[in-house]
DNA sequence: CAGACTAGTAATCAACTGATAACATGTCAA
DNA sequence: TTGACATGTTATCAGTTGATTACTAGTCTG
């Protein structure tokens, strides 16, 4: 018999970070309906009520996550507008970009929590939430770079397929298709090896 | 007390279109996971049980499904390609593409339908299926037009913008935010008005 | 019209899910 | 040290879900 162990504890905020990293996790592998907050408690190493309590629902919760990599993929985009600034409607004045999406390969979880925020739309909390994001996306690109409707429309629609391109785990099975090969290292770039083949 | 009415039945394939077409409305809303096969039955007007032994299980009608709606999808484009492969590499080419997709917008369950498949690519059995439509996707974009890798990635890219505006319901919502709308505007143009505000 | 087949339903179930309530334990200020 | 509060857990629950079984009724053939 191993004597009580004392346990120690953690201050909520601490906490609270544990479990919306493994929340992130988890809504980036399975979205929100295929998500069930035991799983996240599972994840986090806490109880499922835990979970529950700490953000009040599942939706809550999602939100939150939603909400945090929203944040946190526009302040990596921010820094990089700048470059782009000066020759907005030149394709190779966006190649910096290509690099801040690069950083944001590194934390996959956050582009797959995004695409799933965006795809549950019909949700109506959610479906809010995700608009208002797009907007204020959008409305970055133009007015950081100055850019065309057309430019910014066109660098979401890149990082549109790329996100689905992620979903999608093209880069894990790429090797297996030629012609999903072809398109992977087109959309990904030098990126990919960072990207896939990790499994 | 009225009298027993004699009950009238349908062949099974017809009630197999039924409930396809039935599902297909239910998975667009929702996604995979947020659709249930009562929903699903309820929306077809039979039972539960019937749904589920029609199919065999949630995920092979779910397959049946997608199939179908990419199946459709590769098949609205198919007859445009012919177009844009006397010159693939002017963007003025792929205009047509663009009267392909409005043919799409009437019945946006299938971009839906498809969007979901792709961004359930974490579910072994629905993202095989998924990578390989894409594969064929690109593969028919790539032999029908004879255009570059770049070329075909540019409008798979825009496919997705267009499928994750219409999963957001952008079009439905534009009009509350200036942004959106303008983005909304650009993506999709003229077919802006075929697509949203009848709600 | 008999019997085999087909098109369906009602009843039921075990597993899962999000949420609540009650309880236990560590921590810190007075 | 004590008591108030913050950090957690266990127990529990009602509703939902996908699936199975058993049953009913229309339809077609010989």
């Amino acid at each position: 018999m191993a004597p009580p162990v004392k346990q120690t504890r953690m201050s909520a905020t601490e906490r609270r970070e544990l479990v919306l990293a493994a929340a992130s996790r988890a809504f980036a592998r399975d979205g929100y309906h295929g998500t069930s907050t035991d799983a996240v408690a599972r994840e986090a190493g806490v109880s499922q009520p835990y979970v529950v309590r700490m953000f009040g629902s599942k939706s809550r919760l999602f939100a939150d996550v939603f909400d945090r990599a929203m944040s946190r993929i526009l302040d990596t985009f921010e820094p990089w507008f700048d470059g782009v600034a000066a020759d907005p409607e030149n394709d190779e004045s966006w190649l910096p970009m290509g690099v801040a999406y690069t950083q944001l390969l590194e934390d996959r979880d956050l582009l797959l929590v995004m695409m799933h925020g965006f795809t549950s739309g019909a949700n109506p909390e959610i479906g809010a939430l995700a608009r208002d994001w797009m907007s204020r996306l959008y409305t970055q690109i133009r007015t950081r770079t100055g850019c065309s409707p057309e430019r910014a429309r066109i660098f979401i629609a890149n990082g549109m397929l790329l996100n689905t391109l992620l979903a999608m785990q093209v880069p894990e099975h790429a090797g297996q298709d030629p012609a999903l090969e072809e398109l992977a290292v087109c959309a990904f770039g030098n990126t990919l090896d960072a990207a896939g083949s990790e499994n």
